[in-house]
DNA sequence: CATGAATGTGTAAGCGGTTACATATCTTGC
DNA sequence: GCAAGATATGTAACCGCTTACACATTCATG
């Protein structure tokens, strides 16, 4: 069996609350007695049970994850920072990934439940609350710290962090513009999600600005998938009025767009602006122009945001609502 | 406070014994009361507390995950892998990047040895047992399953599953000397690793194999890393004697392979073969020869394997080293 | 119909920590 | 020199669940 707190109590000839009282530095604790038990900590090894931990204080050193998409490099950086954080602090990461689908959604939080959580990173399937009512209400149900990553939802009162969608696809739009492009066609994301709703409007929101004609046949509606976006691509270069730039609202997309554009030779007549970097592009020295902002960052932040909140015994957080950088590249 | 095993007793009028009994169907629990129960857990949205129940049973339904690497986009399918068949079996994954830092590892193991997870499913920093005595002695102590994935470790008496690499190198090797290259550089990587070993084994097997010759010159040692493969191939591109295709030894090395050639325009004149696939040169019809093997398979075995070992309550199991298929395209 | 096995249920003692409370000693200021 | 606060420690209840054990009832069998 493993040495529990009794062994060690006893080692060092004092009680066992006089253990737990060093070990959380809460009360006081006499030289003496400090030292006679690190030495018996020492000497047996002790390592106290995360369990029986989190189920006197009701709380646990774990902080739980759930992205949409393990595959996509961008949640991998994040979850990449989260790690980072997490593990200088001692604190271990629950992960799950929801595979952009709501019954996993809904079963991680099932399963997140019954571990006492101290706070909960989320990239939700679905910003929409009346879309997904059951999840959200559980989520509120769990009452524990939540930083929501990248897709924000409205009406959900808590932290998290994002970018402004509408003003970096307005940037990466004007951006072309700038460079003469006159028919910008644009991959739109998923339009049920508000990141895909807000690019789509920044782009429309640049071309306005910048006195452009708005053409709906230039208006694709892809949904953050790759071989739709290679499809719709083939659409679009198919068509009589072949756009001279194509503005791509993820990465993934990009990775399609690339493919059917690769596919049919073109991919020196059209520039590529993408919302998110797509490293292998340098590697080749394909110029894509892209909206460069830094996952790892979020993931960072995100981990501070929650531990923070997480550490507050009295939970009179405020909630924050950050921002990160971006630019055009 | 959350609803406990005592108010579902309360409610359905039995004791917290026969509740448990019925939770866990171990003993005897009768239709009738059974039907209660059932009831009184609809009505009050019970969820056990998976403290109370880790801290009583010794186990939890939790297994830990360590990688070195999760930006490695194979890790993340291996991830994928493993997130789909934990969460479908109810069990929680929790979740280490190592970052291939050994102090990384060895605090993780730490960290993991508070929680008490039903196994583990690790891809070392290094696989040899000498090289880092503390984490190998620490991670036998837990006495919990232990799966490891890609990277084997000797002398370790645990399952795994893992690829041959040998072979591996040697077909794609083969593959190219019957394409009638007879200048093939390797980039190998990191030789501490028993995997980075055994490819550049494969690899010269297959040049004695068909008679080639072995010239030292070609040998490359990189280190399975992006920026370290690029200057080496810019070293390599650079002498005299340019070698008509390149055995890059892992998916990251190749990247930074393809990088340098891209960068020389010597894309078109040296063919590369690449240990494990990169999906992105697909998209731009760059044809890569590769080693394809299913990273999500091995996340699944891998996890399969965990599985039946933590539910093993007589832990009799027999430890089973699994290889994967493996074929070059 | 007696009897042992199978079935069904409750009581209470853990699991390994935390913490309220009681108690004791040591300082300090007046 | 003494009351009051600061310091130090132990006892025991409790967190939510499991399970050994005891006990009661039903069932099958000779």
């Amino acid at each position: 069996m493993a040495i529990t707190i009794s062994d060690i109590a006893r080692e060092a000839g004092v009680s066992t609350a006089t253990v737990s009282r060093m070990m959380n530095r809460s009360g006081y604790v006499s030289d003496k007695a400090r030292e006679k038990i690190e030495t018996a900590i020492q000497k047996l090894n002790y390592m106290p049970n995360a369990a029986a931990i989190s189920l006197s204080k009701r709380v646990s050193k774990v902080i739980g994850v759930m992205v949409p998409e393990i595959s996509n490099p961008f949640f991998g950086e994040v979850i990449e920072g989260i790690s980072q954080i997490a593990d200088s602090k001692g604190y271990a990461v629950m992960f799950f990934d929801t595979a952009e689908a709501q019954d996993r959604e809904i079963k991680a939080l099932t399963t997140l439940k019954q571990q006492n959580l101290c706070g909960l990173i989320l990239t939700p399937v679905f910003d929409d609350m009346n879309h997904n009512p059951d999840f959200y209400e559980a989520l509120i149900q769990l009452k524990i710290p939540v930083v929501l990553v990248d897709r924000e939802v409205e009406g959900l009162d808590v932290s998290g962090i994002f970018c402004d969608n509408v003003k970096g696809a307005f940037d990466l739009t004007a951006s072309l513009i700038s460079e003469g492009h006159t028919r910008i066609a644009v991959m739109s994301g998923d339009q049920n999600l508000r990141l895909g709703r807000d690019r789509l409007e920044g782009y429309m929101k640049a071309m306005r600005y910048f006195n452009q004609p708005l053409d709906p046949s230039l208006i694709y509606y892809g949904d953050f998938n790759r071989t739709n976006a290679r499809e719709k691509t083939i659409e679009m270069v198919e068509g009589d009025k072949l756009p001279t730039a194509i503005l791509s609202c993820n990465n993934i997309m990009t990775e399609g767009i690339i493919h059917a554009l690769s596919e049919r030779s073109m991919l020196e007549q059209i520039t590529i602006a993408s919302y998110d970097k797509l490293p292998w592009t340098n590697y080749i020295g394909l110029r894509v122009k892209h909206l460069e902002r830094s996952a790892l960052d979020m993931g960072i932040k995100a981990t501070q945001l929650i531990l923070s909140q997480c550490s507050d015994s009295d939970r009179q957080w405020m909630n924050k609502r950050l921002i990160v950088e971006q630019k055009v590249i």
